[in-house]
DNA sequence: ATTCATGTGGAATTAATGTTTCGCTTCGGG
DNA sequence: CCCGAAGCGAAACATTAATTCCACATGAAT
């Protein structure tokens, strides 16, 4: 706690806060690490407003500032302004890590970027292309549901299984078809017109979950499918039908507009059933 | 001076301020000019500190706010502060807007924008804050193990699964940890120091990831981790990690940078493999 | 030159904030 | 099982900050 080594700048702080969070008890490691996650926070609110934000007493800010052997809270709370205040050479830096990004050209660096370029540009596109009214007629169908059919193989499947997360934590009843053992027809035998089917494909569309579709709809139960063309064989079948067109970098295509219109899917559903 | 028209983010204000300075008496323009010279020192300083560096009294601070609109000078204050509140909170400026704007479009199309901002704003954040050094690091140890144990559950299950399906078609040997019937410890038994394990977990951190991950490093089993925080257990425990913070909507947070930064990791090692 | 409206400075007032204190609780060692 | 230390929460306290108020100054109109 000598006051030599107590950082003015935020990086040293940061790192400070790192090192020593293991060793704080309870209540100090919690802001630390809301310190770590929202410094934007500590940098402009006050400690009542902080202290409420991350669950804990005024005090224990205090407490915490001075065990990092700050004289109270609000000389630890500058050096988090500091971060903001001088953000042109924040900007600088970034300017210097864009360089380092292009000039070492590390081959991982470049994938990176076109992946992340391609997941943006994925977005924006459907945010444009996006139907909203279908999203509100396939959310109404999933309320209405009474279980939840996820179909989703291969490249879908973490699509599949990421909505079953989500329904399951919100507490929904879902059942995940992952043509586990060859076991796709037995999963979706019990589906009747009272369910509804998530179907999720893309070119080249897994033949078992376009068999498996099939032979649901032909027993009545509804379809809602994302997929990427209204070619699609699932177009043809689902009662409402999203289509999402990822944009790729070196022939993998990303995934990020798909998985953001799954969770807005299963979130507008949770929603229209707690009414 | 109807409320009405008070700006409540930056550049609006700013357009405000340059409309009306003309007609102000003249301390009320010294403000004016001082602030838009000065809005770092505005949005962090106090009354009494600005108006000692704008040499005027506290009160025409007051005042200044008041003519503008606001109640008073806090309210003027906190527009000032937003503009500092990191880019990622002038992105929800944006997001705000276009909800404006897609007001009509009903519940689901809002959830929509929610999420496809905070997937965007996640991507952004990953792009400026990810060390592209620690990502050629991480490919060069993927590259060179003979098998890949990828775990990652709950939540963390779609990510790691998308990168079983990808190995798997790049043709690289990998175990997907998936603790089915509680046989995560056989899963992982066979991991050497020649494999690589890949962890991915996220607050709260799933206390059998973590058994996982430590149990194999204790064999020697170097861990490359994907998490949101410093603190994180499998922080300490990686040899290579890498910080994800989703922004979030109604408390359900985006896994598009996650499942980004996967596709990278994994391209990234395939196209090493290939030399 | 006088009057009136507006602007201005500085003190007074009131609200709030940061910090300290103190008693209760929890947890580990003897 | 008891004791002591460390952690913690709640309230009290002192300080500081934002705002209001009022007397005076300024300058234009009569």
């Amino acid at each position: 706690m000598s006051d030599v080594d107590t950082p003015r700048d935020f990086p040293a702080l940061r790192s400070l806060i790192v090192e020593r969070a293991a060793d704080f008890p309870r209540r100090l490691t919690q802001v630390a690490t809301y310190a770590l996650e929202n410094p934007d926070d500590i940098a402009f609110g006050t400690v009542a407003s902080i202290a409420q934000a991350a669950s804990v007493q005024p005090s224990t800010l205090v407490r915490f500032a001075q065990s990092l052997g700050y004289q109270g809270f609000s000389e630890l709370q500058e050096v988090f302004q500091s971060r903001l205040r001088d953000r042109v050479l924040n900007y600088d830096e970034r300017i210097v890590q864009l360089r380092e990004h292009t000039r070492k050209s590390g081959k991982a660096g470049l994938v990176f970027d076109g992946f992340a370029g391609a997941a943006e540009q994925s977005l924006a596109r459907m945010r444009e292309r996006l139907d909203t009214a279908q999203l509100e007629e396939a959310a109404d169908m999933l309320a209405g549901a009474e279980t939840i059919y996820l179909i989703g193989l291969r490249r879908s499947f973490p699509i599949s299984s990421y909505m079953a997360y989500a329904l399951g934590k919100l507490g929904i009843r879902y059942e995940l078809v992952d043509g586990l053992g060859g076991l796709g027809h037995e999963q979706t035998g019990f589906a009747t017109a009272k369910d509804v089917a998530v179907a999720i494909s893309f070119t080249p569309y897994a033949s078992e979950t376009v068999s498996l579709v099939k032979r649901m709809a032909e027993r009545k139960v509804p379809v809602v499918a994302i997929t990427d063309s209204p070619l699609s064989p699932l177009a043809s079948i689902a009662r409402v039908w999203f289509e999402v067109q990822e944009a790729n970098f070196e022939g993998f295509r990303s995934m990020a507009a798909t998985i953001t219109l799954a969770i807005s899917l299963t979130i507008a559903t949770a929603e229209r059933r707690a009414r």
